[in-house]
DNA sequence: AAACTTGTGGAACACTTGTTCAAGTAGTTC
DNA sequence: GAACTACTTGAACAAGTGTTCCACAAGTTT
């Protein structure tokens, strides 16, 4: 085991992180090699050593996030109570807003690179394996829905919050609770 | 009349329209007061005479956007059928990509300045006031799958078709035409 | 035609950018 | 301890950036 190796994929991580906080913070096009130097506090170079380009840097982000997106939206989606779901959402779009911000503007740079899409959409991917919706038409809807409702919430006066939201989440499940979750085991 | 004014006018929605053109080629983060200049074929400092700063050429670029959005998405809305939605939305996938991906580029731009949700949001107000729908939330759910059916028709392998979308249409106002629009007189 | 307003456009400025380079340190292997 | 590898980092470069400045042309008004 090479103690150097180590270290230097922590790097690479604090480096991606740092990354996601500047994006979170000015947007994708805050991105430099030296505002993420200094938000992760290293030197200018650093970046460049673990990553190719500052291109390559912006891809490993979002690998990185949509990861995280994937756990995140799989959380939301396997609650069962549209109350429940309404909350998540309620929270992605108030507490979390600036990382929700961040992860559609990281969603829209795979509209320009191919080979990004797979990542960003593996979320509704797995969300179609997991859940096995039994029709299929009304899943996709309520899937884009998701996506609609979080997007149009980034761009509202004032955020929806949890009270508005769940009527909503309810008429989109509810009636039609054919594709919740089977038993998801934990 | 004055005729300097006039061309002055033209110039300047000559330098906002190459803005648009610019971002659906190289996104938002391709617009600079020269890569704009270049493709509206004027002089360098042409933008910033007309334009306060690159932010205000953005800023206008996104309101006349909207504009146009706004009757797009009125069109789309108010057709009756499930068909013409969503060969209108595969449209908005397939040939007008580019301009549907600098649209939602611009649409996340106003989730960081407050003083353009308005213009962003409009569409959406403008549609409730239009429809007039006898079910506010179903309605709400119309609007919000529609932006999620695109924003995930832009990152998906192959966009959908008209035949992929009708469907998912079909289901979200089949049933539910409780908010066809009343008759718009034309 | 004189005074004005409006638009034009090249030169230049200070600054930031991505990236390279080379010299250096520290950990690993033999 | 010598050879090797992995990481570190400041200096530097060329290229591109937003923006300012200013002399000037061209319309409009009086």
């Amino acid at each position: 085991m090479d103690g150097r190796k180590a270290r230097g994929e922590k790097k690479r991580r604090a480096i991606v992180e740092a990354t996601l906080r500047v994006i979170e913070r000015d947007g994708v096009s805050g991105v430099t090699h030296r505002s993420v130097a200094r938000e992760a506090g290293v030197p200018t170079t650093a970046p460049t050593y673990y990553f190719a380009s500052l291109d390559d840097l912006l891809i490993a982000t979002l690998l990185w996030v949509a990861e995280e997106l994937c756990d995140d939206m799989l959380d939301i989606i396997a609650r069962g109570s549209s109350r429940e779901i309404a909350s998540s959402l309620a929270r992605a779009v108030n507490e979390n807003r600036a990382r929700t911000l961040a992860e559609y503007e990281l969603y829209l740079l795979a509209g320009r690179r191919p080979e990004l899409k797979a990542a960003a959409r593996r979320w509704l991917d797995l969300a179609v394996e997991v859940v096995r919706p039994a029709d299929p038409v009304a899943f996709r809807v309520f899937l884009a829905a998701i996506d609609g409702l979080l997007i149009q919430g980034l761009i509202a006066d004032v955020a929806p919050n949890e009270d508005e939201l769940e009527p909503i989440v309810s008429f989109l499940i509810c009636g039609r609770d054919d594709f919740t979750p089977p038993a998801r085991e934990q």
